[in-house]
DNA sequence: CCCTCGCCTTGACCAGGGTCAAGGACGCCC
DNA sequence: GGGCGTCCTTGACCCTGGTCAAGGCGAGGG
């Protein structure tokens, strides 16, 4: 049951979507509508049917750090204890399905469930290990490129959308919105990617790109 | 069972603990002597009991960052998934309880190991959280301060033994040697710490480390 | 179709922290 | 106790990325 290790598999196994869809309600959120908050009690369980999130948490003189970004498939919510450490919203218009915790316990002799949970977890643990690396060890252009490259490598398509606005990637890579700004057009003159608007991207040279990712 | 969030306390509940004691082996390694390697295959768990333990992920080019420091009572090897993702070796000399996965798994019908087991993971991830808001939005007299908190709150007593050298604590925050030491310096020169020699120190003033600590 | 507003880009300048190099302190072994 | 090696500190200088400010671009509405 133990799966290989896959970057860009989403969070959710199908025994959790499965469990979810049946005591789970849909609901959708706006954009930058506040999915839960930071510090407030953790007593539900989110899985992305459409959209994508971000989560962020404050620093008391209004730094922000995003700590993540999930898109369908990924579960939220399970990085907390019994208070959020994060507050969670929506990056666009989104569809989540939403459980309470407490449901999901009542399915805790299904151990198909919980082992699938803690996997989960693990995965998320492993995602937030791969950002310690980054944030720690990489130069703004490598953090840029790192960033282009794990949107990449989740939709294999030629055509890449970025759902989050600059900022959103200054604040998840620990840059300013303008190094981000600079390292992409930096990235751009060396005919790594070409970008389609600001919200678009395609890889022109995926071993130039994997380069500078490290 | 949920326990309320306590960041210093240890990672390894007495469920765990016992179960370990029962089925592990006692090891002991010497100072930066290595207990696993990243990429290898992670069938071990380990206890801490006495020294400590940090783990260490490469860059190619030998840039390097500490995941985390481990203290006595804490779990090290559930980080991963089948392969370690950081190394991990010995901080001093230091005595561990080994046990393999797969025979804490036969006490999988176990319920409560289970789920301390997942409570470990994510307490684990809580820490790394923790971590990531230091590396990506605090400056490096900030991140050097809110170190030195965390290890003065680990240990409740007036003087506090630093296990790492600087270099450890450097890769840990994401900054240079000298930078730590010149922080080390400044935070001596507030009045904030004082040393007593470059592996142990005492806070002066709470308020002020606080204050920095953000 | 054009105006406006929000987001993104660009430029000039600045500073926090990195780099390089030298010297000091401490522990360990003979 | 003295010598040596390792780790830590300090200084001078530099560079990456932050700051501040202005201007461009594009989407949406009148």
């Amino acid at each position: 049951m133990t799966l290989a290790y896959a970057p860009d598999a989403p969070l959710a196994t199908p025994a959790i979507a499965q469990v979810m869809e049946r005591l789970g309600l849909r609901m959708t959120f706006a954009k930058d509508e506040e999915i839960f908050c930071q510090d407030e009690e953790a007593d539900l369980l989110y899985i992305v049917v459409s959209g994508a999130v971000r989560t962020t948490r404050l620093l008391s003189d209004g730094r922000r750090q995003v700590g993540s970004f999930y898109y369908p498939g990924d579960l939220v919510g399970l990085e907390t204890g019994d208070l959020h450490r994060f507050s969670a919203e929506a990056l666009c218009d989104s569809t989540l399905l939403v459980v309470k915790r407490s449901a999901v316990k009542t399915f805790a002799g299904d151990e198909n469930l919980d082992r699938a949970l803690w996997q989960a977890t693990r995965r998320e643990l492993e995602r937030t290990q791969e950002h310690l690396l980054v944030l720690g060890r990489k130069t703004a252009c490598e953090k840029v490129a790192s960033f282009l490259m794990d949107l990449a490598q989740r939709e294999r398509s030629e055509q890449i959308a970025l759902p989050m606005g600059r900022q959103d990637m200054a604040d998840y890579l620990g840059l300013t919105i303008e190094t981000v700004s600079r390292m992409l057009t930096q990235l751009q003159g060396a005919s790594v990617v070409e970008f389609d608007g600001c919200r678009r991207f395609r890889v022109t040279r995926w071993d130039a790109l994997e380069r500078l990712a490290e």
